[in-house]
DNA sequence: TCTGGGGTCCTAGGACCC
DNA sequence: TCTGGGGTCCTAGGACCC
């Protein structure tokens, strides 16, 4: 049977959910900031129509930003979070199979509907259901590929004509929008693979379909040959709808201000190595091998530059908090370096076994502390719980290095311990 | 003064083994 | 007077995504 998906993608998905709750902001441009305040991650569309690009550091528009009245929000990842949740459960009660692909977006199993409904039809009524429900609005791509469905959803988006539902079933109609479109603007094609593509004369989405899916392979990889067979209808990419188990964790973050004390270091380290260990507990596994970077800023050219990592493995896997941050310590005292003013630091946490199926140690054959998992359990729930905060005491009592946000939306849907800086 | 955070997959090359 | 070749595993780095 002929594949087909669909892609719903929220619009503007931050400043959407932000605006939900300030209907006095209907028509103002709102830009939604990065951890810190840094730059610029979402735009609603007033502020895409004042030229505000994505990604650009908020220091360098803050000029238009007055004289436009544009209105920022720090980032409140716990509001997007549920928002998200929401949506995403409307859109499961649409379809048998979903691939929640990221918090704003999901690809819909739809093979077989077009026997029962127009999908047009049944594109707009996701739509409608999920504008009603939620206030979200959503655009809805269809095709007989996920990268066929992106570039139906972006039509979509595009051109308002559409009624944002686009659907790209018909072999003609998918090569007339591939030849308007910028093969940079192809799923899993980036800035470098532009650059190559066009050196040798592949300029739009319709000259890269064309191209030969084998010279394409040897050239670049197994990955874009995928995207040239898929590109011409050939389904290589299907939905992958329970989620993968996480091969890593990564808690890292930018400081609010460049940091040298070396004990305001070491207390971000243990936060960050606390954070890491709650999402290895949530993920339900145990690990091994605990990675701690520090490092400078490096848009800073004529400062001394300094960035490390270091590994460590355990004895044995482990979720408690205490033996990770023994080790990451051990690391922290290893890298650490007088003189330089830091920027980030981060942990990474990586080789994650399930409880009770790996070879212990031989020579240390219970290194688990005693009632580990009870400590970590009682903790995990006081801190979820919103009505209280327990940490360790390496963390720090006051730290000065948090993260800027001086544009925090209130916790409208969500306790206010979930907007701890987390995420 | 001010530039996000968290992930995945693929590839090349070295080490090592038989 | 001559120094294989193939397979596997691991790691670092690149590229991409949202």
């Amino acid at each position: 049977m002929k594949t087909v998906f669909a892609l719903v993608d929220c619009n503007n998905f931050y400043a959407s959910c932000e605006k939900l709750f300030r209907p006095d902001l209907k028509h103002t441009p709102v830009v939604v900031l990065s951890n810190n305040d840094g730059c610029v991650v979402a735009r609603s569309k007033e502020a895409k129509a004042l030229g505000l690009k994505m990604g650009v550091p908020l220091f360098q528009v803050q000029d238009e930003i007055r004289k436009h009245g544009i209105v920022c929000f720090s980032s409140n990842y716990a509001l997007y979070a549920d928002l998200s949740n929401r949506v995403m459960t409307i859109i499961e009660q649409e379809a048998p199979r979903v691939e929640v692909y990221s918090i704003d977006e999901a690809f819909m199993d739809l093979t077989g509907v077009d026997h029962v409904v127009d999908l047009l039809t049944f594109g707009k009524q996701v739509k409608a259901k999920v504008d009603q429900w939620t206030g979200i609005t959503v655009g809805v791509g269809i095709a007989p590929t996920k990268t066929l469905a992106k570039l139906a959803n972006n039509a979509a988006k595009k051109y308002p004509a559409t009624g944002s539902v686009v659907d790209l079933m018909d072999p003609d109609r998918q090569k007339r929008l591939l030849a308007l479109v910028d093969v940079s603007d192809v799923w899993g094609v980036g800035r470098r693979t532009t650059e190559k593509l066009r050196s040798r004369g592949i300029h739009t989405a319709l000259d890269l379909a064309n191209a030969d899916p084998k010279t394409i392979r040897s050239e670049f990889s197994v990955v874009m040959e995928r995207t040239v067979r898929e590109l011409n209808g050939v389904s290589c990419l299907d939905l992958e709808c329970v989620r993968p188990t996480k091969q890593q964790i990564i808690c890292s973050r930018s400081f609010g201000h460049k940091v040298t004390d070396k004990q305001e270091l070491r207390e971000a380290i243990a936060k960050y190595t606390t954070r890491a260990a709650e999402k290895l507990r949530g993920e339900k596994r145990l690990c091994r091998v605990v990675s701690v970077f520090i490092r400078t800023s490096p848009f800073i050219p004529n400062e001394p530059q300094y960035a490390k990592t270091l590994s460590a493995e355990l004895p044995n896997p482990t979720d408690d908090t205490r033996d990770l941050l023994d080790v990451a310590d051990v690391m922290f005292h290893q890298l650490w370096r007088a003189g330089f003013r830091y920027m980030k630091a981060g942990v990474m946490l990586a080789d994650f076994y399930e409880h009770g199926a790996f070879q212990q140690d031989l020579f240390r054959l219970d290194s688990t502390k005693i009632n580990s998992k009870a400590l970590m359990t009682v903790v995990d729930q006081i801190n979820h719980s919103g009505l209280g905060n327990v940490f360790f005491a390496s963390q720090g009592v006051s730290p000065q290095w948090t993260m800027k946000r001086e544009h925090l939306s209130p916790a409208y849907t969500t306790k206010w311990s979930d907007l701890r800086d987390v995420y």
